[in-house]
DNA sequence: GGGTGCATGTAATGGGTTACATGATTCT
DNA sequence: AGAATCATGTAACCCATTACATGCACCC
């Protein structure tokens, strides 16, 4: 019954693995890079951050660095070891698994024969500008993107961010045939 | 800092109050539902279905009746109460939520200039195998519910597996994009 | 007697967000 | 003096999965 998954799970570890892998940071920059760069498909709090650094020093995955800068607070720069480099390169080569995101508004639509027409409607607008906004956002990043100098994760940052735009497009069509269905 | 959202949340609770909606059922069997019908975008396990339906039972949602059917153990099986559609219909009725999804993929890809390119290839050509088997599976669905009688949650339904459909169309593509790219 | 499917539940564990608590520095 | 931003952390809580525990009924 309900089977074993051995879990291998990806946590909150190994995306600050990757992301001190391109520059070292501390906790507070970490949180702003997830907002500013992976914020689109991941998440961090300041509540997982802190002790995850904490743990991958104790782990020897980390070092860190108290700096100080003229006019500033201290902070704690932490950077990847060698150890922390080779689990990043094993994390890596594991297949990404998926899960069952739980998808809200399918949840809803599915029980849509007891709602009201007009707010299931609704729903599905609310939606589409919301994937609107996105795209719109997409594009931009796509083009900042575009002006940065050669370097070797470009390529790689166009991939996510067109994964975004392929996405919201397609619901954006989705969401349309939906609304004309349910006229 | 990290601010207030008045947690209106989703949980199993509305999920439930959706499923005894269609029909009358005992914990096992909402979950046997929750894989065959809506476990494309929705997930529950037995340590939250049976605390939920106590719950509910307090709560005055729902009402528990013991049946027995011969040659069969004895089950729970419950219903909606009055109280429990309302609600229902008031869930319905607030817009969904966007919550970011952490996807892993993505993850990976976006440090993909610290991954070896074969390991990189064959994550996207995992993904793109999976979503092949997704979209013939959403094909099944669909076809099966198309053959359903007239019935008010046909063409919901039908719009659940179509979101299913399209996005796995737009991602397949995506992944082909990028195995281009990554030549 | 043993495997399988039906059926109900709890406890341990994991992983995450939110709220709380504190303090430096700079700008207005 | 007060607001905004930079900076670090902890504790409470929530929600979910997994593993464990139990038992009936049926068929081989």
């Amino acid at each position: 019954m309900e089977m074993g998954k051995k879990t291998a799970r990806t946590t909150t570890t190994e995306a600050l693995l990757g992301l001190l892998s391109i520059c070292p940071m501390s906790g507070y920059e970490v949180r702003q890079m997830v907002e500013t760069s992976i914020g689109n498909f991941w998440s961090e709090s300041y509540g997982q951050i802190y002790p995850a650094l904490k743990r991958m020093v104790a782990d020897g995955l980390a070092e860190m660095k108290e700096t100080r800068t003229e006019g500033r607070p201290a902070k704690k720069v932490y950077s990847l070891t060698e150890r922390g480099q080779e689990r990043l390169g094993e994390w890596l080569g594991i297949p990404a698994e998926r899960q069952v995101y739980r998808n809200e508004l399918l949840l809803k639509l599915f029980f849509g024969s007891r709602a009201e027409m007009p707010f299931l409607r609704s729903q599905i607008e609310v939606r589409r500008n919301a994937l609107a906004v996105d795209l719109a956002r997409y594009h931009e990043i796509e083009k900042r993107v575009l002006g940065f100098d050669e370097q070797p994760g470009k390529k790689f940052w166009l991939m996510t961010v067109r994964y975004g735009i392929a996405e919201a497009k397609a619901l954006m069509v989705w969401c349309d045939d939906c609304l004309k269905e349910m006229q």
